[in-house]
DNA sequence: TGACTCATGTCAATATTCTGACATAGAATC
DNA sequence: GATTCTATGTCAGAATATTGACATGAGTCA
């Protein structure tokens, strides 16, 4: 079966392949991909509040808000109790979800490099210019609602 | 703020953008995207079974068949009533439905044009290309599972 | 100061999707 | 021919995500 082959269904498949990948090498470790896109935004942005970490994760306020509490009661994360300013309640990974995202981690780059195995470094960069022009024309004059 | 630009991130990015775009122009015509590509699929393919059209917009089988089922009943689709072969029940477009493809083609095939607008032909199908090889590595070696 | 806008956290209810399981039909294997 | 394997449709339940709504805090502007 050799279906659509427009720019946007092999997104979507790419997309899809890529998500299936690395939901397989995450379920052993007893993470999905989103505990793992959390885990990592605070990596590089410790003190995210809730909301920021939704629009990182592409996923709803709601919905990070549930797997936040799941992750502060397994002590993988941490939250203030209340905003210093504003209502944003800070949050930042203990040395537990350090750890966790660690091993995480080395998983999901190895299911990235696979990806991109067959790519020369060329092509590797290109294939995020592409893909970075392409997210900037669907929002350009188009609220992100 | 300025998240991650790993190309796996990029990829998720480009693919959630393209998804919202798609909702965005799919839901004045009363569809959604899983709808439209269901519709799609069919206009393409005339005679899949729930379980390949599942597969072809990357949902269970499940999901399919919910969709199949208010599609059928909207008298958008046509499904045997039994299996000539196997238990595949093949489905149709009806009239109505390839109606409401061709305005729905046309809103989406739009946005695809809107996200490549700064890309030079060769860009185009480059990305095209990369996208393929991606899908490619993604699954050898790797059971669809 | 006051009105307005915007973003955030949170609650409730609804939709949607998935996981798990089962029986059946055909192909493959022995 | 019997057995095994794979794929399909379908049912039931659970998990997940979303939509909608509300009050609060901060910034903007007249």
């Amino acid at each position: 079966m050799h279906l659509p082959t427009s720019v946007g269904y092999l997104l979507k498949e790419a997309s899809s392949a890529l998500r299936s990948a690395m939901e397989a090498v995450l379920r052993p470790l007893g993470m999905n991909v989103t505990h793992y896109s959390c885990l990592e935004l605070l990596a590089q942005r410790p003190g995210l509040s809730n909301s920021e970490l939704a629009r990182g994760a592409f996923v709803t306020r709601q919905s990070m808000n549930v797997l936040l509490v799941a992750l502060e009661r397994d002590g993988l994360v941490s939250r203030a109790e209340h905003a210093s300013s504003g209502r944003a309640l800070p949050t930042e990974l203990t040395p537990k979800g350090r750890r966790q995202l660690a091993t995480a981690s080395a998983a999901v780059r190895a299911v990235e490099v696979r990806m991109t195995a067959s790519f020369s470094d060329v092509e590797r960069a290109g294939l995020g210019d592409l893909l970075s022009r392409a997210v900037s024309s669907l929002r350009a004059d188009h609220p992100t609602a």
